[in-house]
DNA sequence: GCCAAAGTTGACGCAGGCGTCATCTTTCGC
DNA sequence: GCGAAAGATGACGCCTGCGTCAACTTTGGC
């Protein structure tokens, strides 16, 4: 049916293969965002693409090898762009603005990721023991740790500051999903206030 | 084997009756705290009560009703404890600082609790669609409203205040218990910090 | 001590998931 | 066009979970 993806040196067999493997894990996020992982079965994710059982292991060996294609397909997409945000900041405003607006205008683009990463977080959180959820509290750490060091920010516990910027923007973002309207310069504004007062109290 | 629980005025049959039950909920809060309770299955429960599949049906009718009985006892001790801690606040600091430090010391004193909590949240939110998580964003807002009817608190968007407040102090929570040792005291200067200079800021 | 009521037990039938593999279909090189 | 290789298909055997229920065990009243 058309000429779906792209028209690249695309021969016939490569096409299938990518627009089959797209499907899958297409359906799987709406699934495992549905239900959540550990209740979803693979059969509950190839049902939904109308393909059969045995397709599905022509390209994952299991459900657990599904979500971390997603996981890090969205991790890597957030990062990217957060960190592109933050990139120009000169000020604490700007740095804790700009990266929570981009999050949060990522957010909108997609709210299916958004309700998958909630959904599951405790499970990814278990899947990698160590890095967390959302667009990664280690990353942003790492974001802090350098605007400390540009003395951008007053020096202080940067693994809390991280974490209770991702666990505030999270919420807050549930929030704004939840509203009628979403208000991203609002959110912005809200977390903004809110963490750049914060560090500067903390700094004394 | 033993007078475990009760000398109360308990026949041998109610006291049996309290054990199995006491014995069905304390398996589920492991089982569900360490594979999720949408990978888990009644039997996966009741296997490591050593009680019999046909029992478990006595006393719950599915496994969401243990979850819920379990998040409700949860949700009751904690809000109680945290309401009672805020409950002679005179100051937004003593308002923020006694509330966290109540939280806290409940996640340090049952951390298999915490763990449950974390690893199901995105279960608890989906089950009771509204309320939320933790000790209950809406409780939250429900006693900022208050603070600021009474002039604690500037008035602002106590809906996204408690977002992030609950946000915050989950992740930060996480933080205080994958460290070595637990400093409670040092978890709740920062929040405190963080959401006192905060709430300030967002009144100008 | 005895017996009725309460409660426990685990085997049972059904449902559905798992991963495999022999078979069929489609593609591509020539 | 044709044949070989790539890949899709779904029935199959196995396993595990579900909720039930007839049979057994324990309790408590007398």
């Amino acid at each position: 049916m058309s000429d779906a993806i792209a028209d690249l040196p695309a021969g016939k067999r490569e096409a299938t293969k990518a627009a089959n493997r797209a499907a899958i894990v297409e359906a799987a996020r709406a699934v495992f965002a549905d239900i959540g992982y550990g209740a979803a079965s693979v059969r509950d994710v190839i049902r939904r693409t109308g393909l059969a059982t045995g397709t599905f292991y022509n390209y994952f060996p299991d459900k657990e090898s599904l979500l971390r294609e997603i996981f890090e397909g969205i991790a890597d997409e957030a990062r990217a762009r957060v960190q592109a945000a933050r990139q120009g900041a000169t000020t604490i405003e700007s740095f804790v603005a700009d990266g929570y607006r981009a999050y949060y205008a990522f957010l909108i683009e997609d709210p299916e990721t958004f309700q998958l990463l909630r959904r599951n977080a405790g499970t990814i959180r278990v899947l990698y023991d160590q890095p967390a959820l959302g667009s990664g509290t280690a990353e942003l750490q790492a974001d802090l740790d350098t605007a400390v060091a540009a003395g951008l920010l007053p020096a202080h516990d940067t693994e809390l500051m991280a974490a209770a910027m991702v666990g505030a923007g999270i919420e807050v973002g549930v929030q704004m999903l939840d509203r009628e309207e979403y208000d991203v310069e609002a959110a912005v504004q809200f977390v903004t206030a809110l963490f750049v007062a914060g560090f500067q109290r903390l700094a004394t």
